[in-house]
DNA sequence: TAATAGTAAATTGTATTCAGTCTTTGTATA
DNA sequence: TATACAAAGACTGAATACAATTTACTATTA
């Protein structure tokens, strides 16, 4: 996909890393103007980027308001764990169906590099945890379930950055090789067992915080810091 | 969603719309000047309207190519269809959970307005023989699940007007109520499987037309007109 | 002091403009 | 006759410019 226009695609790429990485967080204004400048483009350009993010439901873009990262609720959050669920136990379905043995070799690989890079350096191994899941999608050879896979991933990070309160992304590792297993073993029940414990797992320590505290809302934030009484 | 610029909407509905009814067949250039002028707005609106239809995958947009409406493949044929059955069970499953009397409501009203249009107006009876599934699974109740079934049907439509000869909507309709009655019974195996019966019937039609014809190529078009050694 | 109205600044919506690329057509040459 | 090349035209890529809207600030008033 993204075959359009060659310079809004760094643009686009940019954001969204950003995004599922965090470093913008939900709700954070994107002006036009400024991100234009940062990558030497113009507005036009930026545009283009953030109409298809807002299309992936990154991106929340308003009628004269601009763009903002999206800020998504906590019906939502439910609403596309619940979307995940389902693709990935579609994934695992599809490739307990196929030959295993490329698949796992490709899967040894990536997992590697999450145990290389844990404890060392997070971010790569928080995208890495990620990425594991994209995989897992991409080896179905289904370019559409593989796009629905990924675009679901980018969301929950949006999630995660919403209402959890850190990841933990050790666990993670863990959970991703006993998946491995389960498909070497062709035990293909046990596959889309540990899946979905998996993924439950994510989803309770994402959205265990309760407090829906808007992050770009300060009154809300300073509302707790008012001493009651006095 | 689109919740983006005023003036691009119109252009980016009508686009869809037309490539879903079919009147701007597959490979179809979408230059943006005629369409501009078309719809009395800038180039620049027009192509908003083209990144998103891109992103969606209905329009192919290739760097200084511009767009044209997609012809997908028949391996992305059977691709979308596989995914389609996967969405399209999940909302089975989920509305078999449901409380069935307002679903069966709303459901019976969109059947008697398929049967009310059938043999009547061809288009407008596609067109509600799609978004039968569409509504079935905006009962579900899930934002992105109803979403993706959008997105795929859509996807569905420029399968049929890529491969198949003609399509008769009338079987269509009998399959629905048949849909419709499992439910109704509370049989949600058997709403499943007729489920998967109607959209493996679809997609035969869709995919019954074995030459691969390329139907923007005048040359081998005419090849067939040629009369051998005249 | 709090609320409100009015004005200025900032930001987005959209059209226009210019530059660059592809396609087509015409012409010359082998 | 076929091929290669060249120029013209058409179309897209992207920046700039202008209009419209929102937001922020200030001053005024109750």
């Amino acid at each position: 996909m993204y075959k359009s226009s060659t310079r809004s695609f760094p643009v686009y790429d940019s954001l969204r890393q950003a995004i599922i990485e965090q470093a913008l967080k939900p709700g954070v204004k994107l002006p036009e103007d400024s991100i234009g400048e940062t990558f030497s483009v113009s507005r036009t350009t930026v545009r283009s980027a953030l109409v298809r993010l807002d299309a992936e439901g990154l991106v929340d873009l308003q009628p004269n308001r601009g763009a903002s990262v999206a800020v998504p609720t906590i019906e939502e959050a439910h609403d596309i764990f619940e979307m995940r669920q389902c693709l990935e136990r579609e994934v695992i379905e599809r490739l307990c169906k196929m030959d295993a043995k490329p698949i796992l070799k490709a899967l040894k690989v990536h997992l590697a590099e999450e145990k290389k890079y844990l404890d060392v350096d997070t971010t790569r191994s928080i995208r890495l945890a990620g990425e594991f899941h994209i995989l897992l999608a991409e080896l179905t050879g289904s370019r559409i379930l593989a796009n629905y896979v990924n675009e679901i991933v980018s969301r929950c990070s949006l999630i995660l950055a919403r209402f959890a309160q850190a990841h933990s992304a050790k666990c993670g590792v863990d959970e991703h090789s006993e998946i491995i297993a389960a498909i070497e073993a062709g035990d293909a029940d046990r596959a889309a067992a540990q899946m979905h414990q998996h993924l439950d797992g994510v989803q309770d320590r994402a959205l265990l915080n309760p407090d829906d505290q808007d992050k770009d809302d300060v009154s809300a934030i300073l509302a707790r810091y008012v001493t009651p009484n006095a």
